[in-house]
RNA sequence: GUCCCCAUCGUCUAGCCCGGUCAGGACACCAGAUUUUCAUUCUGGCGACAGGGGUUCGAAUCCCCUUGGGGAUGCCA
């Protein structure tokens, strides 16, 4: 059986990038039927944080990543480190310096890695140095304790980035010193910024974190990061985290180094969101509209339901909705000062407004039809395209240049509210 | 410096392993159609095998070199 693992260390919040190694870990124990396993690396002790940990696992299961066993914490397991390094030491094949215990390389010896991505890697152990196990302060060094662990897991599959290639000679030595089954590596290529240097923070959100509160749903966060490196064929694109499971295969993994695109994630997260129905959409936009600090508690969930109807194909992420709506929820809307400019900072445009205020005040039943058809007579009967009219109205009813349907969402926002902005507008 | 990984449109990729289809798709961009705006949808366009040598009847595909990018070289993980 295959047992993978994700180690992060909880000295910060979740990096995409390792959220993306996570990802695939996941991804090749449910496809194997094996199991994933969770190792905190906190040998850190000073730079690890409990609250780093709980905001990790949270992103991890905000994913989808479930993992199959209590994770395993390396500051709970210093004496075992500590005894190895010992053993290896009575063995000869460790020395000491000071407190510390370093591991000697033997020097002049090939190493073959036959990696699952990249396919064979040799190096020759006269370039790498002799590796501290244990320092000085009786710490445990990561090449080492990575090793202890992964054999005491029975890890049989490492699969992390690429930037680990050079460490794996180096805990191959270790493996054989330990007397230890080799477990088979897959290291695949890293994820740049835009610019294909190392991603960071000056190439936008890297916290797993930040596209949450952006409004990015996961179902298309896993799904972009899954296509970077690794295609289905077939043109396909679009692939469920239930459809991932199925047809991953580590083997298939491209050996390139890949950009990130925050533009493309936006237009896949469009795609979910547009692709979700309505009642699945509520309860993550009442969140949003929580998290930008939007009253919502006088609307019941029918009003906001048709507000989604009327944005879900125009928007890219939850928190795009916020910012498209808040005419709904308060008088206080953002003004879009090109467009009003442009449409109510005229006088023929006022008397527009004015205009179609006096006749929609006589019209009883507000619905869009009515509202569209008054509209349309008004713009004939003065001699005027039904544009003039519609968007002053818009501009001023919302605030904005853009949106959904005029008339839905005049019907929607009421008589009574429009009436009122049009006044003011008109006379303002 | 040394070691290692890599190289198809601006970006993500299919094709590469097992040489022979006008190098296919998506995002972005541009144009057009639809539309009250925006968006959606639909058409069309732009746009790539890094360069040079081999091998071969034939190379994006196999080999070598150059160039370019990335990583490692920590008592960080």
């Amino acid at each position: 059986m295959t047992v993978v693992r994700f180690a992060p260390s909880p000295t910060g919040f979740l990096h995409i990038g390792s959220a993306r190694t996570a990802l695939l870990n996941w991804l090749y124990a449910r496809h194997t039927g094996g199991k994933f396993l969770l190792r905190i690396e906190d040998t850190d002790q000073a730079r690890s944080d409990k609250k780093f940990l709980e905001e990790i696992l949270e992103d991890m299961k905000w994913m989808g990543l479930d993992w199959d066993a209590e994770p395993v914490y390396q500051s709970s397991r210093f004496d075992v480190y500590r005894e190895t390094a010992k053993s290896l030491l009575r063995q000869g094949k460790a020395y000491t310096e000071g407190d510390a215990i370093i591991f000697k390389v033997e020097k002049g010896r090939e190493i073959e890695v036959n990696d699952i991505i990249h396919g064979k890697i040799v190096f020759n152990t006269d370039e790498i140095k002799d590796q501290v196990m244990i320092k000085s302060d009786g710490s445990p060094a990561y090449n080492y304790c990575c090793v202890v662990d992964d054999a005491y897991l029975k890890i049989t599959h490492i699969i992390r980035g690429d930037d680990h290639i050079s460490n794996t000679p180096k805990q191959i030595l270790l493996y054989e010193a330990l007397g230890v089954e080799l477990p088979k590596f897959a290291h695949m290529p890293l994820m740049m910024g835009s610019d294909g240097a190392k991603l960071s923070k000056r190439h936008g959100a890297v916290a797993v974190e930040e596209y949450k509160k952006e409004g990015f749903l996961p179902e298309a966060l896993t799904n972009y990061l899954l296509l970077l490196g690794w295609s289905p064929g077939e043109d396909r694109e679009i692939i469920s985290m239930e459809e991932a499971v199925k047809l991953f295969e580590l083997e298939k993994m491209r050996d390139v180094q890949s950009r990130f695109d925050a533009q493309k994630l936006r237009w896949m997260n469009g795609e979910y969101i547009m692709k979700k129905n309505t009642k699945e959409l509520l309860p993550l936009i009442k969140k949003q509209l929580l998290t930008e600090g939007i009253d919502f508690s006088e609307k019941k969930d029918e009003y906001i339901e048709k507000l989604i109807d009327m944005y879900k194909i125009r928007i890219k992420t939850l928190k795009e909705f916020v910012e498209l709506t808040d005419q709904f929820f308060v008088d206080e809307y953002v003004m879009d000062e090109k467009g009003k400019r442009k449409y109510l900072d005229k006088e023929p445009n006022k008397q527009n407004i004015s205009l179609f205020a006096d006749r929609l005040e006589r019209l009883d039943e507000f619905s869009h039809e009515n509202i569209e058809s008054l509209c349309r007579t008004l713009a004939e009967e003065n001699n005027f395209k039904p544009a003039d009219i519609i968007h002053p109205t818009r501009m001023a009813i919302s605030g904005k240049t853009r949106g959904a349907g005029l008339f839905e969402m005049m019907e929607l926002l009421g008589k009574e509210k429009v009436i009122e902005r049009l006044r003011k507008t008109a006379t303002g």
